[in-house]
Order: structure tokens, then sequence, then C-alpha cells
DNA sequence: TAGGATTTAGTTTTT
DNA sequence: CTAAATCCTA
């Protein structure tokens, strides 16, 4: 069998490892190679991480440890094919190929954990696409699914029951609200929002209320808390629920109190990847040292620059001293960027080169040198906006596409200004983050009602669903309800459903009971298991009368609210197709309430999109702004006299302008009105760690008085609205303004707000849209879509 | 209890 | 300035 020496051997097979890994570079490589013991991984911002994962992976599964290993079982026939392979790029045999693995690993060995959904299933995509079957087989999830996964399995041991709810930020605010009430605390004094942000850290540092009871100690506040924390907890568990620090801290929990489930998760998860390690805090760590063992084959791939959410307890503590804590450790860095231009990352390293608290490295990159960085200085922030409408009008009429260009902002309030100027100017927009959909009321109702149906205990959800639509039932009876229910030791829904056998509930008894009877039909229609969810969602929506509740379906507002309803229908029947047999109540809302609104962005649609810095980290453009680069607002004011916080807008700024691919676009406004009143802000010190020559300067000449008849929408309200309108355009084909596009023809005189009069040109469908080629009389020929063009007949 | 009037608090937030 | 939370009255 063996016909070669065991070094020659192992020198071939190197050869053609490398070759099947040949399209990545060496330090990647090396990382894909090191298989065995932890491992770090410091990547710079689009230096091809998930390509490293990725491919780590494919040669965990397909190869395991050949590169190192020394044995061999190669055949003649085998390093024949493997001569032919490197010098005549014949394919491998499958034969050889198994014969090349040396103790190759099975996929459900192998944990790869994301901090979003939108990153594992990127993940899970792309090993689909390369490994097929096994890749999906691989656990890749992110840290709070797969905690959710494991507790569903061994929640018992905790006490809890397999189908626990977790509970969002927003029902842990209304539930610590009732905490504070219940404790007399004013809120005035001690927010709910202070104390959910202290527990929160308290549970990432894995302090149990007891201990922070003990840590309290004289201090009265901090004893209250403490007292708020231990109450906050006992309501969860009343509720079987959760919070989403609650699932890491319990998993944590659950592993260090019983031996036999670590074990079983330790020889489960052989091979186990973190990725952005650098946002993961100290619950998270002991977690995943928990599940590592004493194999200890970790791979943590992160990047201490990109590292922006420490005030939400994220330690860079566990990046920077990872090598202290895994001695043998091995440290990989990845400093090749195949995202930007030279200019571009070249003002990133600048910028970031002023901390002192990192690792060290310097991005470089093949790429071209690329267009100087535009530096623009506003008159105000609606300049701001209006600048960057015309950069982006201009771009799409010389072939950019909306999807190319990106606005990133420090805060959400940012928007308004931009928004209004994008709704005059018809240009399509996104914006990621502010309102979520999985926050609109309409939504959070009907996910309550399923929550109930699916757990009857949970009774924060039911409190807000009784009264919704009004049933007149109020507060009083609620808290009639609720105190015979603790009385009793069952549970609010059993005396609801009982109402009438209590004398305090006598007078709204039939209105409880009929409640009680709709929420029994829907609880029963689910445990019969011959529906499916669409039919019971369905149901649910006809039984409550949740559509007409909503007022007049004319108003623009109604509208949106049952489109958003129609969309959460729709997410269920995809849930339904995409688990099959496996769909069930209790799993759809488990995957709801860990589901965020970057996960559905789709980078598809053709508008332009708009988010906070830190929402886009991950994601790349080809043309990025950044507008408010003004001290006291980015950095922020509360940053600006803190050395470690300015380290971490530092950062952010880093993250912020390794976003973009080709071109980058970094503003400031002299003047700014924020919460009502006008600041003059001095353009952004960030600006000035720029070297000079890579920017180029513009500034507003003077107040351009506006035109008669573009006259604005003035209200948030009216912009808003008109908003909605386009997106109508979208959504319903049948809609009238969708035939609007159609009336456009080669030959028709327009008028555009912006660009004037001019003459289509041509009419090409796109989507539910068209593209409007339109020769303008002054501004030149142009694209643009037809629905948000506000377009004129001339 | 419902709905309108008034007050008040507003970085960032992968789950 | 704006949206949500709370207050107040019918």
């Amino acid at each position: 069998m063996v016909s070669l020496l065991s070094e020659a051997s192992l020198q071939l097979r190197r050869q053609v490892l490398e070759k099947e890994f040949s399209r990545i570079n060496d330090r990647q490589r090396e990382a894909v190679f090191t298989v065995n013991g932890p491992l770090l991984v410091l990547a710079g911002a689009g230096s091809g991480k998930t390509t490293v994962l990725v491919n780590r992976i494919a040669n965990l599964i397909r190869y395991g440890s050949a590169y190192q290993d020394t044995a061999s079982q190669l055949s003649e026939q085998d390093i024949a094919d493997m001569q032919e392979y490197l010098h005549h790029d014949t394919p491998l045999s499958e034969i050889t190929r198994s014969h090349l693995a040396v103790s190759p690993v099975a996929p459900w060995h192998i944990l790869a954990i994301t901090f979003t959904n939108k990153a594992a299933g990127e993940l899970k995509q792309r090993l689909a696409n390369m490994l097929g079957e096994a890749g999906s087989q691989v656990w890749a999830s992110t840290f709070h699914s797969s905690c959710a996964r494991i507790l569903r399995q061994f929640g018992d041991r905790l006490d809890y029951s397999t189908h626990f709810t977790i509970y969002d930020s927003d029902d842990s605010k209304r539930l610590m609200k009732n905490c504070l009430k219940e404790l007399g605390v004013d809120e005035k004094i001690l927010s709910c929002k202070v104390v959910l942000n202290e527990i929160s850290r308290a549970k990432d540092t894995l302090t149990t209320p007891k201990a922070y009871q003990q840590a309290a100690g004289d201090d009265n506040r901090t004893a209250t808390i403490a007292r708020a924390y231990q109450m906050y907890q006992q309501h969860l568990k009343e509720a079987d629920a959760m919070d989403f620090d609650d699932l890491i801290s319990c998993t944590v929990q659950l592993l260090q109190e019983n031996p036999d489930v670590l074990e079983h998760f330790q020889k489960k998860f052989r091979y186990i990847m973190v990725d952005e390690y650098q946002d993961t805090d100290h619950a998270q760590y002991v977690l995943i040292k928990l599940l590592a063992g004493t194999d200890g084959n970790l791979c943590v791939v992160g990047d201490d620059d990109q590292s922006i959410y420490k005030f939400r307890g994220a330690t860079i503590e566990n990046i920077l001293s990872f090598e202290k804590t895994f001695p043998t450790a091995k440290t990989i860095r990845l400093e090749q960027n195949y995202r930007s231009t030279q200019t571009i990352l070249n003002a990133a390293n600048a910028v970031i080169s002023n901390n002192k608290e990192r690792k060290g490295k310097t991005l470089w990159t093949k790429n071209p040198v690329g267009s100087k960085i535009q530096t623009h200085t506003a008159i105000n922030e609606q300049d701001e906006a209006d600048y960057i409408g015309k950069q982006i009008l201009e771009g799409v009429a010389d072939g950019r596409k909306f999807s190319d260009y990106a606005i990133l902002y420090r805060m959400n309030t940012q928007s308004s200004a931009l928004e209004k100027n994008f709704v005059k100017s018809g240009i399509p927009y996104r914006i990621i983050g502010g309102l979520r959909f999985y926050e609109r009321k309409e939504i959070r109702d009907m996910i309550a009602y399923l929550s109930v149906i699916n757990n009857a205990s949970d009774e924060m959800r039911l409190r807000r669903i009784i009264n919704q639509p009004k049933r007149s039932i109020g507060d009083k009876t609620l808290a009639a309800a609720s105190q015979i229910a603790d009385q009793l030791g069952e549970s609010v829904f059993y005396v609801i459903d009982h109402a009438n056998e209590f004398e305090p509930l006598k007078r709204t008894a039939p209105k409880l009971l009929q409640f009680a009877h709709i929420m029994r039909g829907f609880m029963d229609m689910n445990e019969s298991g011959s529906h499916t969810l669409k039919e019971l969602y369905d149901k649910v929506l006809e039984d409550t009368n949740y559509i007409a509740s909503l007022g007049n379906p004319a108003n623009l507002e109604v509208q949106d609210r049952i489109s958003n309803l129609r969309q959460l229908e729709s997410n269920i029947q995809q849930y339904e197709e995409e688990n099959g047999e496996l769909a069930s109540l209790d799993g759809f809302l488990q995957e709801v309430s860990l589901m965020t609104d970057i996960d559905n962005y789709d980078d598809k649609a053709d508008t332009v999109v708009m988010m906070t810095m830190h929402s886009a980290k991950g994601l790349e453009f080809p043309v990025v702004f950044l507008p408010g680069f003004e001290d006291g607002i980015f950095p922020g004011v509360q940053a600006i006299y803190s050395p470690e916080q300015l380290e971490e807008e530092r950062r952010l700024a880093y993250v912020a302008i390794t976003r973009a691919r080709e071109q980058l676009y970094i503003l400031n406004a002299q003047s700014r009105m924020i919460f009502g009143s006008t600041n003059r802000n001095r353009p952004s010190r960030f600006l000035q760690e720029i070297p000079e020559e890579l920017m180029e300067h513009t500034a507003a000449r003077s107040w351009k008085q506006p035109k008669p008849g573009t006259a604005l929408p003035v209200s948030s309200k009216e912009v808003r609205e008109a908003a909605m309108e386009s997106a109508l355009h979208f959504g319903a084909p049948q809609s009238a303004q969708a035939h609007k596009a159609l009336q456009f023809r080669p030959g028709d005189q327009v008028e555009h707000r912006a660009f004037g009069k001019g003459m289509v040109l041509s009419v090409t469908p796109m989507g539910n849209d068209h593209l409007l080629e339109i020769a303008f009389e002054s501004k030149g020929t142009k694209r643009i879509m037809a629905n948000f063009a506000h377009l004129k007949r001339a």
C-alpha cells in the first residue's frame, strides 16, 4: 500500500491540499489547515473571515488533519492520481480523496457560532453550496439560538418546561415596570431602563440575584436593584419565560450543574468556531470554554478594532487575553483586505492607529488606489441631506443602482432629515432599525396571541392581548384576577376561564368567559395537530376581529398595519415550508423571538439603505455616506471626555469607513437641529485624523432659495404617509398607483422636481416598477424608477 | 373604560 | 422637534 516514505508522502499530500484550497491566500490557508488546538484568527475588516470559516469547516469534513498528520495510506494509484491533479488539473477521484483524509470530522461534530441570524444564514448557505448535504448538517447558529436549542432539550433540569417563552426587550420592560410598581419604586428616581441595564450586566457576568444582593451591601440604590432583580427573575420563572440574557446564563448554569449534560455536549461538539469573538461577553466566554472542554479544538475569529458593543457588556478582554487563557493557542493575522480601495483603507488605518488598546494590525490591499474621499461641509442637516440626495441621483444617472448606496449614521434620529429629502427627490430608500418589524404593535399583538396559545401561563402576554381588541376588560378586573390566581396558585388564564366561580369577577365574567372561550378554541385547534399554523393564525385574526378593530381601512396607517399582518402570515407560511413535518407553533415562536430586521434585509431590492453604523457591521456597499461627522454627534458628547469611550467611538468610525468598497463621503454640518434646539458643532476629530492627501473637500456656498412649487411635506407624518404611498406601489401591483408607470410612454414630456423638464426615451419594466430613461433639458439623460420619481406631465 | 389632552424624555443595541 | 407614556375627564 505505502509506496513512498512518509516524509515524501506528506509533501505530496500537502501540495494537493494546497491546490484544493488555492483560491485563498497563504494566511487564510494557514488558518484552514490549523485544525487542532486553540486558534485565534485576527481578521481585519474585509479580510475574508467567512471564507476562512467555510473553508476550514470544509477541510475538517473532507480531509480532517491530513495536512499535519504523517499517517499515510496511499496506494500507487492514489499517488498517480495526485500527480495528475497537480500537473494536469485532472480532477481527483473520489477514492483518492477519501484516502487522503486523516480522521475526517463528521459535520455534526462541528459547532459554528455567530452573533446574528444573518451571519449564521450566510454561513449555512455557503457550507451547503460547498459541501452539499454534509454542509447542512453542521450546527451553525447564533449564541442565542444554540442556547435555546440546548435549553429546550435539557431545560427540565433547571425547572423550565420545554416550550418556555423567550421575552424580548419590550416584554422585559413591561415586566420590570410591574416589578418596580410592586416594590413601590419611583421610576423618576430609578428608571426601569437603568435597572434592566444593570441586571443585564449582572447576567453577562454570571452574577445571580443573591450574589448581586450580597455585593450591594449598604448601598441603597444597588440594594433596590437587587430586589428588583430577584423579583424579576421570579416572575420570569412563573411565566415559564427567559429573557435574552437568561438564554446564555441558564445554559452555563445547566452545563455547570449537570456533568452528564456537559459531557454530552463536549462529546458532540468536538470542533467549535466562534465568529465576531470581540463581541462576546463574559457569560459567552464561559459557555465557549465549557463546551470546548479539555480538547480545546476552539477557533475564534475576531477583530479587536471592530469591538463596538462594550456598552452592551462585550468585553474586549476575551480577545486580548485569548493567548493567556489558552497558552498553546496559535494566532494568525489576516491583513489583506479584498473589499476597499487603498485610499479608503489608508484612511481607516490612520484613524484606528490613534487607539492605544489594540493588538495592532495594518490592512493592505491589492485593489486600486481609487478616488479620494469626498468630504463636504453642509450648512445644516437639510443641506447635508440635499447634498447626499444629489450625489445619489447623479450616480444613478451615470449607471449606478440605488442599492449601491448606503448611509450610515450615529443616531437613528439622523435619518429623518434624509427621509424628508429622499421623499422629495423620489429616491427609493429603506431604513434598517428604528421601528422593527417584530416590534410593531400589530405584530406583537398577534405574536402575543400565539404565545398564549402555546403557553397559557405567560401572564405578560395574556395581559397584552386580553383587551386588544377592546373587550371592556380593564386594569381593575385584571388585577383582581391576578390576585385570585396568586392565592389559588393557578394561572391567570385558569381564573379567567372559571371567572363565574369567583365573586369579585362576577360583573365582568361574561366578557372574561367569552375571551377564554375563543382562546380555548385556538388552543384545541393547535393541540389537535390537524391544522397548519397558517390556518391557526387566520383563525385567530378572524375570531378576534383584529383587523376590523384597527379602524378605517381607507387610512394609510391602517393599510400599513394590515399589510404587516399579511407579511406575518407569509412568514408563518415560509416557516412551515422550510420545516415541513417539524414545524410547530412552539418552534415558530422561538424562531421569531430571536429575529431582528437586519435579518430581513434583502440586498436584492434596488433601494438606498440607511442604518446606524452599528447595524452596518459585517455589511459592505460600493458607496457609503457618513453624515454627522461632528464633535458632539460622532464622537457623541458623552464620549468626548472619556478616553475609553472615545476609543470605542473610534472603532466605530473604523467600522463605518471600512464598509465602503469604492467611494466614501464624509459629511459635517455647520449647524444641526438636535432634539429641538440648534447646535453648532466643530468637525469631528476623526476627520482630522485622516491624512489630508486622501481627501477632497467641498462646502456649501450659500443657502439656496427653494423654488416655488417644490413645497416639501412639512411634518414627519406627511413624510411617512408619502413614503407609505410609495411603498404601496411595490406591494400592490393592482393598486391604482402602480398603473401610473404604465401611463408613461417613450416620447412623453415630463417634469421632475429635481431635474426639471425632460422627455421619456424608454420604459423598461422592473419588478412592480418601471425604469424610465429620460432626457432632461438641462441635466442630461437620467434613469429613474417611475414609482419613486414623482413625475408630472409637462 | 375609552379616548383625547398633556407631559416628558430622548446614543449606539447583533439577541 | 417628535413619539410614546401618562393623565384626565366624559
